[in-house]
DNA sequence: CCCGATTCCTGTAGGC
DNA sequence: TGCCTACAGGAATCGG
């Protein structure tokens, strides 16, 4: 389930070994992603250099003079890079080779993933250009989430997921957080004072950035650029621990479904 | 506009 | 062992 972190690290993993170098080759093996892959967007991407990778809420951008390549890893998705020429294994469904022999694979069994092309303006895309801000961002603060969310009866915990108020923060993320800040997943947002949204959103950071250090969640599909699992799973403190004791309390922490999502909620510590 | 439900998809786990 | 069902959830879209 790749969110913020999880997409932050397979940039990191595979930017070294990409940027500066020329596309040899895209194959493209199955168009039927979230979106289908659009027709000669192999045509536009080869020949060109990548001149950077760029992260983008859980968009990763590969930027060349022609414009950018948009990459989607869904709920499942996964890029590696491949050095040899070891034959395509199922759900490996498109690959970027470069000059230098490393070829980019992304496998995704469950297709919720995306390859688009953004042109030379990614961030007009109409997928990118209607996101909120950046978590990890300045404008990502107490202020901007008591405003926003004002008259707003929904639950805290989706108002989080909501990819137009903050993008990056999944499921798994949004759990941790709302534990770390103390706050009950379904308290109505707009009824949430200005000093709570203010620990709320440090705690946003807080675990996106720890997860990060410890190269992202792996729960069963997440493998980073270099093929390595991350480690923050054994750093969750309430995701996945249904009837487990709370770490800070020692109450039962509980699963509800919330929004057709499992979340996973101490129920002494948050109100 | 707001918000809950639905939809896409396949691997895995649990029940029998 | 094998078959069936439920579940996992990112996020656009639909409908009330």
């Amino acid at each position: 389930m790749p969110e913020l972190p999880e997409v932050e690290t397979t940039r990191r993993g595979i930017a070294p070994r990409l940027e500066g170098q020329r596309i040899a080759k895209v194959t493209v093996r199955e168009r039927r992603l979230r979106w289908p892959v659009p027709a000669g967007l192999e045509r536009k991407l080869r020949g060109q250099t990548v001149r950077s990778i760029e992260r983008r809420a859980k968009y990763l951008l590969l930027h060349t003079d022609a414009g950018a390549a948009l990459i989607h890893l869904g709920m499942t998705g996964s890029l590696r890079l491949v050095i040899d020429q070891a034959p395509p294994d199922k759900h490996d469904h498109f690959d970027i080779a470069m000059d230098s022999g490393v070829i980019l694979r992304f496998n995704d069994a469950r297709r919720f993933g995306s390859f688009l092309w953004g042109g030379a303006e990614p961030s007009a895309h109409p997928l990118l250009a209607k996101l909120g801000p950046e978590p990890l961002s300045e404008m990502f603060n107490g202020d901007y989430l008591y405003r926003v969310s004002r008259g707003r009866r929904i639950a805290i915990k989706p108002l989080l997921m909501n990819a137009h108020v903050v993008v990056g923060v999944g499921n798994i993320y949004a759990s941790e957080a709302l534990f770390r800040a103390g706050i009950h997943p379904k308290r109505a947002a707009g009824r949430i004072s200005k000093q709570r949204m203010e620990k709320l959103a440090l705690a946003v950071q807080d675990v996106l950035a720890q997860s990060i250090r410890a190269g992202g969640t792996t729960l069963r599909d997440f493998y980073g650029g270099d093929g390595r699992p991350g480690y923050f799973r054994q750093e969750l403190l309430v995701y996945g621990r249904d009837g487990e004791p709370c770490i800070r309390c020692s109450a039962p922490v509980r699963v509800a479904v919330l929004g057709q999502r499992s979340t996973f909620y101490c129920i002494s510590c948050q109100r």
